[in-house]
DNA sequence: ATGGCTAGGCTCCCTAGA
């Protein structure tokens, strides 16, 4: 079973770049990100038609995070519990029913930036939030994967400067704490399973030249239970992607369980 | 110290992103 993250960076703006990535990766399940659009605008139809399943959960302007499968979708939750204020659109979650069933979240967790400020206030309050929610998955003891765009960069190794990164939200030290009591849980970072180089980034910023200097982070990531980590046959970042037509500024991240 | 671009919306300037 192959399991994807793709920031997207607005459904329509992506219109062609997602349908021919997912024709020419197969994956059988994507967790989407930043969709920008309300579940009735979102093109379900075109991805219907290529054979997924479409399981949204949009707003209108920002966020919103999606489910595409070519397998069976089954127990499909919007939302994290704990706070009913929050009305961002934000986290999905599914069963995807394939030879083992394994439990798949989506999320896209708050960029925090500034930081200090009511945002970064937020995007802690969230990750504390996301902890207990997937403390509570893990009672299950059955294979989860948790995917998406977390806005971490987990290790200096994961950014290409990371002395430029020290006060920003995506890399202070609250920030990769609340990371590492994620992992701590007892979830394992797909990619660092697999590859422990530095220099691979899922994320370039479209100013300033930063995919033609390489200037990128590793922010987009799969975490997986001790069941779905003993499943784990391949892992890797569609780095190719940033260099295609209208690229978001996000790449595919994806892994190859054997479920 | 400076976001050099991209996307979306009550669109011709603003917010937000990372």
């Amino acid at each position: 079973m192959k399991i994807a993250t793709f920031n997207i960076n607005g459904i329509k703006a992506r219109i062609d770049a997602l349908p021919q990535w997912l024709e020419a990766a197969k994956p059988d399940a994507v967790a989407l990100q930043e969709i920008k659009s309300v579940d009735e605008n979102f093109p379900r139809e075109l991805f219907e038609n290529m054979g997924y399943r479409v399981e949204t959960h949009g707003q209108k302007g920002f966020n919103g995070v999606a489910i595409l499968s070519r397998l069976p979708l089954e127990d499909v939750r919007r939302g994290i519990p704990g706070d009913d204020s929050d009305e961002q659109a934000r986290w999905i979650e599914a069963t995807v029913m394939g030879a083992r069933a394994v439990r798949l979240c989506g999320l896209y967790l708050p960029n925090g930036n500034p930081a200090p400020g009511p945002k970064y206030d937020y995007k802690l309050a969230w990750m504390a939030r996301m902890e207990r929610h997937v403390q509570a998955l893990l009672q299950a003891e059955e294979p989860l994967v948790v995917a998406g765009d977390y806005n971490v960069i987990p290790q200096p190794e994961d950014a290409a400067k990371p002395e430029a990164w020290l006060d920003d939200a995506l890399f202070r030290p609250e920030t990769r704490a609340a990371f590492r009591r994620l992992i701590n849980l007892g979830l394992t970072d797909a990619f660092r399973a697999r590859h422990s180089a530095p220099g691979h980034y899922s994320f370039w910023d479209y100013q300033a030249g930063a995919w033609d200097r390489n200037n990128g982070i590793r922010i987009d990531h799969l975490l997986l239970s001790p069941q779905a980590a003993d499943l784990l046959e391949d892992v890797q970042i569609d780095k190719a992607v940033r260099g295609g037509e209208k690229p978001s500024d996000h790449v595919p991240v994806w892994i190859d369980l054997a479920a």
